[in-house]
DNA sequence: TAGAACGTTTAGTAATTACTAAACGAAATA
DNA sequence: TATTTCGTTTAGTAATTACTAAACGTTCTA
């Protein structure tokens, strides 16, 4: 028996906002995603307000947040003063957009604060035990170090073109 | 001018509860953590809510899932009834097995509600437009590879003795 | 067997986050 | 100039999440 496209739109969206909920975004935002990828031609933010039953203040702040992330682009038709909204189909493109906005985030400032306690140990200006002062340079650098190898691989998939399933067979392969 | 050790310690636990925050993550399991990793002995759990400013109940709770996604090790000493808590310093253990756990989860469960989308598109069995299911299938077809991709590269990942700075490099440059 | 020393669980509270409803301002239209 | 049509901001509420305090069960010790 058929399923109903209405039916499949629902669902594939409920499970675009679980995944936005996993992954530390409001659960509209998945929302509001998965409707305008849905749609084949841009929306307002009225039609975006009606389809997901947020209220039109949620939806222009959530948008405007998934534009800053590169995932939505904003246009405008000539003589007609509404924004219109449209999904980013290149999910490479996006990705990079996501990680360079989170480098300007909270977690860099927090990095920097490892860094910081680093180069304070390091330099000798620490006044205490001199064994433990040595145990803690040990852990805090090698935490450092991960930090520095995530860091180096963020920057790769940023400068990468298509992060394509072949490319990653490369990858493994070169790296086993 | 000097600074003390115990303050350096502090700003350190400060820098990795931001970072457990950031990632999702209870603030507080960001500060086990760093108390565990700055110490040079296992930790008792009375030790752990000295240092912490936590409670028993939340240390209790918090430090088993630490240990469930392979952050901490529990230990035991032969005649002390009590538990002893390290950190892993393995960085590229944990993140190995930080990730297989992310794997059986509603993460999960939500990917596989895309894929059936896409299969029940495919299968014909959808009543509506023909052109609209067409455009459908695309859509959610190209968000499928997108996932695929990742997780092509999470497995990858996961397979990997160790993720340092020179593979990392070795990645780009192959990649380039 | 009573008591102490553990870790766990539970029930409630505090803090945070996501959202709503409504006021607002700016731009277009009458 | 008054009215409509848009998007944004704000102030408050609902829902979720992180945590506390205390009861509890178990195991060991006296």
């Amino acid at each position: 028996m058929a399923t109903k496209i209405s039916q499949l739109k629902q669902d594939f969206t409920e499970s675009l906002s679980q995944i936005s909920r996993f992954w530390g975004f409001p659960k509209g935002m998945g929302t509001i995603f998965a409707v305008l990828y849905l749609s084949p031609t841009p929306l307002a933010l009225d039609e975006i307000t009606a389809q997901t039953g947020l209220t039109k203040g949620a939806v222009s702040t959530e948008v405007r947040t998934l534009a800053r992330m590169g995932l939505v682009h904003r246009s405008s038709k000539l003589g007609d003063r509404k924004d219109y909204y449209e999904a980013e189909t290149d999910f490479y493109t996006s990705i990079r957009s996501i990680l360079k906005e989170r480098q300007n985030s909270e977690f860099d400032r927090a990095l920097r604060g490892v860094r910081e306690t680093l180069e304070k140990l390091e330099s000798g200006s620490t006044s205490g035990d001199e064994a433990e002062i040595q145990f803690l340079i040990e852990r805090v650098q090698a935490l450092q170090d991960f930090f520095d190898a995530i860091d180096s691989l963020t920057n790769a998939v940023i400068k990468l073109e298509r992060l394509g399933l072949g490319n990653v067979k490369t990858i493994l392969g070169v790296l086993k």
